[in-house]
DNA sequence: AATAAAGTTTGATTTACATCAAACGAAGCG
DNA sequence: CGCTTCGTTTGATGTAAATCAAACTTTATT
């Protein structure tokens, strides 16, 4: 085994019980270690895939932040999902072996490719890996399910708060704090995400700061009060 | 083979090519056939099942037409889907062992229960059977990808012409009419799903009829002008 | 068949967010 | 370093959809 192969083993990566099933046996351990073909770095801007690609692998993102995106013919564009360290990215791919969204860093970012004709296989012979690629998607539908009740029924404040939440659970999961988060993304961009325009979100933001639940400086969140924002998402106003 | 067996063979139902892979061996197919554990027949209005049920199984739908929907605790309610037949229900189940969302039927409806447990075990042994499965749950995907476009930039003339072109697509890949349908669900869960008001959408019905773009009589529609309906969708007036 | 309940339509009014507009601040570039 | 570009904030105004309300239609119940 040389220094190459130690660099790129899933066996040994922190972000391991992020993206990897977890309780398998050293053999079943080793031969995880296949699935990762290559990495590969993306400079802030540039796309891991794009709409109209040929899917051929899963990402498994080391370091860096994405967004996902879908564009329309009529220029319509909706930020379909922010993706950090440690998810997986490209599954859209799978139904019609061609990327039907965008993949965008919005930092330096190091990815992880996983042919996915390698996980299908070491999925066959090993049930932990399958199950885990179910969980996966299924956990993405149901993220999914989330947003669309975010964007259904919720007004700006409770779109925003709810966002905030999620953003900051993530990255307490990684490590980070429980109260403070860099924004990776634009105003705009979480506009998209949250179906409203960028200077409502902007707007947001500052009502959010008077009203003395969370500090914006700039990209900087610090969250003061995250009961007043669990509150915020847990009562629509008008019942 | 006794009678009991030809009635639930997936290798004599006629929805075969819509919730099971093509091109299996025949060998492959007989396999198949064990995965329908058994049927069940759910009347109007029941649940298939409820958020916070146990996870077992997923559901391939044969007769009927059915709704996902998930309720917060301060009682906002989200429709997620409508699934009819040939449509596989139950995927939300499988991340956490438990379901996050309702399903509900919207008419009488019969369903073939497939342990998620057996479609493991034969998925690592019938490779069709496997990508079969990863494309449903990559279709799942990719709708909701639509769906948030939809909630996230669409103006509700948008919203509902997209869900009729949508609602008719799937119905003529059945054999259906392409211009006539015939509406499973209230106005109320047709707004649920598009983020409308039931009056909303309701005057979206009307101002649609107005213009000669379709005809409705209750909940039966007829499409007059595909064409005007598709553009509707692809052009938002604003740009 | 009578009555109740559920669902739908249409009108009047309100409102949350979009749009238009301008100024400001931060960051990238020659 | 100054200039340009990009992103953000804040204000004024407009509008699509929500809300409130009432009448009407269809479907269920006794």
């Amino acid at each position: 085994m040389n220094i190459e192969a130690i660099k790129i083993a899933c066996s040994n990566c922190n972000l391991r019980e992020l993206c990897m099933p977890m309780g398998m046996s050293n053999d079943d351990l080793e031969r995880i270690d296949e699935l990762v073909a290559s990495r590969r770095r993306i400079k802030r801007g540039e796309y891991l895939y794009q709409n109209g690609d040929a899917f051929s692998s899963l990402y498994a993102i080391r370091t860096g932040f994405f967004k996902t995106c879908i564009t329309t013919e009529d220029g319509r564009d909706q930020v379909t999902g922010f993706q950090m360290a440690g998810e997986i990215t490209g599954l859209d791919g799978i139904v019609s072996d061609f990327h039907s969204c965008d993949s965008v860093a919005l930092e330096d970012a190091e990815i992880c490719v996983m042919p996915f004709d390698k996980i299908e296989y070491l999925s066959r012979e090993v049930k932990a890996l399958q199950h885990h690629v179910h969980r996966i998607m299924s956990k993405e539908i149901v993220r999914e399910h989330g947003v669309m009740l975010l964007l259904g029924s919720m007004r700006a404040e409770e779109r925003l708060a709810a966002f905030l939440l999620n953003l900051v659970k993530r990255l307490h999961a990684r490590g980070f704090s429980r109260t403070e988060l860099v924004l990776r993304m634009t105003r705009e961009e979480i506009g998209s995400y949250l179906g409203l325009k960028l200077e409502t979100v902007s707007r947001t933001f500052s009502k959010l700061s008077d009203d003395g639940v969370i500090a914006v400086k700039q990209r900087n969140i610090h969250i003061l009060d995250p009961d007043a924002l669990n509150l915020i998402v847990n009562s629509q106003t008008c019942a």
